[in-house]
DNA sequence: TAGATTGTTAATCGATTAACAATC
DNA sequence: TAGATTGTTAATCGATTAACAATC
């Protein structure tokens, strides 16, 4: 076994990920620097693959094997240093640097989206509005210029944008998503109720809160025919 | 093989339900019966496995195996009658009624919630807001009366509520969760970046928009390490 | 050193896919 | 009838867990 101190250009090189990494393990990832930053703020130096993973729910195994995908990031006998793994899985997935995040449809969501503290603290910041209607381009809102989505190739080029969350209606989805990727944006988080058609070089992530709540509700029915 | 028109009282007996699916079949039903709801705008009478699926990304194979956990719907040689199918699937997700939903916190997203169209077309109906803030408290917030945290068990328990949603700062999620848990919720539907701590009787779904952000990063990247 | 915990391999478990008789 | 498509069983695939030598 080798520690990542004794070959620090080995066990931080992170462009030997392997060529592909299954998605649960990457959205585990996630968890991991989530609950990683509330140890750091806790004061925790070190947490070991048993510590991290009760807290998520999961085994200890399942911690080890995962990060194992990356590189060696633990200490025999001692766990992982939370600030060393922090900024590991933040080069991994990308978020030591500050994405530009570009928004599509200024409804109830998108505007709460605009105003949204969650997204600065990882990394992330909307920096171009699109909306169709008239009397809200040429507008700022939460600081943050709407333009006209005549305008949308244009900015998202000027600015590299790769990044774009849709929170427009389900009806006009999957024509701004096409707008969007014609443009050069990469990653969609998509909020419309409808399951986007897009190029295998486009990732979209879906949140349906509809979809969601059903989750709850199938759950609560079950429960309710059994246990009760 | 026996046509659900056989015997219509044992293919549509969903109390038979077996003892455990697999999550991923239920967040897959909420998905066919998005899709199905689509197909019946289009004009469709029936759809097979392979047409459902196919707009989904998934394999004919897949979408029946899905349905034969909690029953027989389709007509061999036909395919699914969409009506029918809608109907089922909301029987089994229990969205054939409608759900009144508490919903704590009322900044940004808890207000665009509070405003959201989508709920109502899929049975979910905001009756109650929770705030700690006194400015709010006793106001109507989109037509929903806004109550303070004193009020909460005794709402939840008057109004029957099973479900709520939390849109309430990571810092105050789990003290909020302990409330509402106490007051008879049994579905929670989180948006604070936090993991709730939740007896086994009660379901979380956890939606965090940074995390499902960092997906996209990921994947971003490593297509600009590959392909490009 | 003894105790703790890693990274990794092998064993298990579960989910997806393929194949096909039954059916309309 | 011939063509299409189901429900279901068996085969495959992939992901999780257990176990343990290596290490601090």
């Amino acid at each position: 076994m080798k520690s990542p101190h004794q070959d620090d250009s080995v066990a931080n090189d992170r462009s030997q990920t392997p060529a592909s990494v299954p998605a649960p393990v990457v959205s585990r990832l996630s968890l991991y620097l989530r609950e990683l930053q509330r140890f750091q703020q806790r004061g925790w130096e070190t947490v070991s693959s048993t510590q991290l993973g009760a807290e998520l729910g999961f085994t200890d195994a399942q911690v080890r094997k995962d990060l194992a995908y990356f590189g060696q990031f633990g200490y025999p006998g001692v766990g992982y240093r939370c600030m060393e793994l922090v900024a590991a899985i933040r080069g991994i997935l990308g978020t030591d640097r500050t994405w530009n995040v570009a928004l599509v449809g200024l409804g109830n969501l998108g505007r709460a989206l605009l105003g949204h503290r969650g997204f600065h603290q990882q990394g992330f910041r909307i920096t171009a509005a699109f909306d169709v209607a008239p009397e809200l381009v040429g507008k700022t809102v939460e600081g943050v210029p709407v333009c006209s989505m005549e305008e949308l190739a244009a900015v998202v080029q000027r600015e590299s944008l790769k990044l774009a969350i849709i929170t427009v209606p389900a009806s006009n989805a999957q024509a701004v998503a096409d707008q969007l990727i014609r443009a050069g944006i990469a990653g969609i988080l998509n909020f419309a109720p409808v399951t986007l058609n897009v190029p295998s070089h486009v990732r979209v992530v879906g949140v349906d809160l509809a979809l969601e709540l059903e989750q709850l509700t199938y759950a609560v029915l079950q429960r309710a025919a059994q246990g009760d």
